[in-house]
DNA sequence: TCAGAAATGGAATGAATATTCTAATCGCAG
DNA sequence: CTGCGATTAGAATATTCATTCCATTTCTGA
């Protein structure tokens, strides 16, 4: 009745319910089994669903979190939704909150402080990365790529150090591939040569490459199989694509690390070298 | 406007939305790119402050929902809604769980374990980075590179997309860069102008680009300051470096994945940026 | 350039919601 | 059995919210 409630966690407060349910009253004790129990109801509804499924009156419920310091049950929810958006996003809450307060720390400026946010950074991509591809997609990749005569690959701008990773280890496993750079005339020439026998993997993040945006349909309409590693599907080469990638949450472009589009790349070539034997 | 949307998966609805993406209007186009970033935001706001953060009317939003077949925003809601619930049910362990049955199940040989297998290999690079380079190289390294005029990057072969990548990132941060990559001509004539004023990167890893090694000791020679990143104090461009990053551990070329020379890179440029406001 | 259509923003509206208030009930000591 | 304080339930209330409506602006095609 007394504490400040105004930041707490959700496993502080289970704490704290427990502590005290002892010294509440009848209903309120049933309240807080309740709540225990039923944590995610709690999360998203509203008073009177939450009272019904527990089998009290509204008032009970707010009288509920009045007990526990809480201004109302509305700031107690807060506390409860927390928990839903920790389990989902691990990386995104954090990273944001922390690359904030960090930036303008003294601490955040020293150089070996920034590597460790970057390591850290890389480590949840990675986390990521391993949970939002899927076996099907790697499949179908792998698929295309082994049908494939010549690869052509399409990364330019911030996404072009993927592109010539792919490159080299492809080339490494003795597959023909062709790196569209622009090099010595127009990537329109380099792609020019590109049938529904090859296939084309593009690799484009925000902000979209304009000349990424502009080749991708071409060989698209042309009819050659292309998997698409990109950040949003709403990206312009996610519409006509055999097989999209999507990586979330990249940060900025001077701030993203890249991590798990090479590793995602290497897999897929390494892979590809496997499946074939 | 016309299915029925009763029982939608979050995943249906990323798909309907990209789907539609294009044949909706200016202010629906922003607002889907809004919600599918941020559908933590949707799950849990109310529609004012999904508004106020996508920068649209609240009317707007609702429209929205209307365009992809819900009643309203309240029935839009609960899908994403359902996302945060599917989240936190199946938690950490049951995580760990799954990546270890799918590492061992039917031999390494198929995509998806295969990526698992660089992911685990990529973090536990980045581990041994984070505890390999000392803040006293990494302070010296931003100190030659803000002194720099011009800043020469040499990486070719395997590294190359090492070097590509900070080239990008530094004249993101509006440095001068000059990236040694052969094109149209030979490297020496790139690398003729450079100074005791300006800087070298060099990045290299066995077997050491032939290259790499001839052009090295030239530059060293005409006292150009130089900071380079290696896997080997026997590596070629380790002799007359001015400051030295070793990162053990690689693998064959096929098999490495980059991720740790791109995480230092980046990490110098970043915190070279932020000392020198 | 103009007319028609589509889209937009903001205020108005009505529903839903959390909270408060009060009368009734319960527990309990004397 | 009685009276008092704590507790409770449900109605009343004030607030917040989603939704709708309409005047205005912005596209589109001739």
């Amino acid at each position: 009745m007394n504490k400040a409630q105004g930041a707490m966690s959700y496993d502080e407060l289970r704490g704290a319910i427990a502590q005290r349910h002892r010294a509440l009253s009848g209903r309120l004790q049933q309240i807080a089994e309740f709540v225990l129990d039923h944590p995610t109801d709690v999360a998203l509804g509203t008073v009177a669903e939450v009272a019904q499924r527990s089998g009290v009156p509204p008032s009970a419920i707010v009288r509920f979190a009045h007990a526990l310091g809480f201004g109302g049950f509305t700031e107690m929810q807060q506390v409860f939704r927390s928990r839903l958006v920790a389990g989902v996003a691990p990386s995104y809450k954090a990273r944001l909150a922390r690359m904030k307060s960090e930036e303008k720390s003294v601490l955040g400026r020293q150089p070996a402080a920034v590597l460790s946010r970057f390591v850290s950074e890389a480590q949840s991509a990675l986390v990521t990365l391993s949970q939002s591809v899927h076996a099907r997609e790697l499949d179908a990749a792998t698929a295309i790529l082994a049908k494939a005569r010549d690869i052509y690959l399409l990364g330019l701008g911030g996404s072009f150090p993927v592109a010539t990773h792919l490159a080299y280890v492809l080339r490494k496993l003795g597959r023909r591939v062709v790196l569209l750079d622009g090099t010595g005339g127009s990537i329109h020439e380099q792609s020019h040569a590109a049938t529904t026998e090859d296939a084309l993997v593009a690799i484009s993040f925000r902000n979209y490459y304009p000349d990424t945006a502009r080749l991708f349909p071409e060989l698209v309409a042309r009819g050659v199989p292309t998997i698409s590693i990109t950040d949003s599907l709403l990206s312009p080469i996610v519409e006509g694509a055999s097989v999209v990638f999507e990586i979330q949450d990249m940060p900025e472009p001077a701030l993203r690390t890249l991590v798990a589009p090479m590793c995602l790349v290497q897999a897929m070539a390494i892979g590809l070298d496997l499946a074939a034997d």
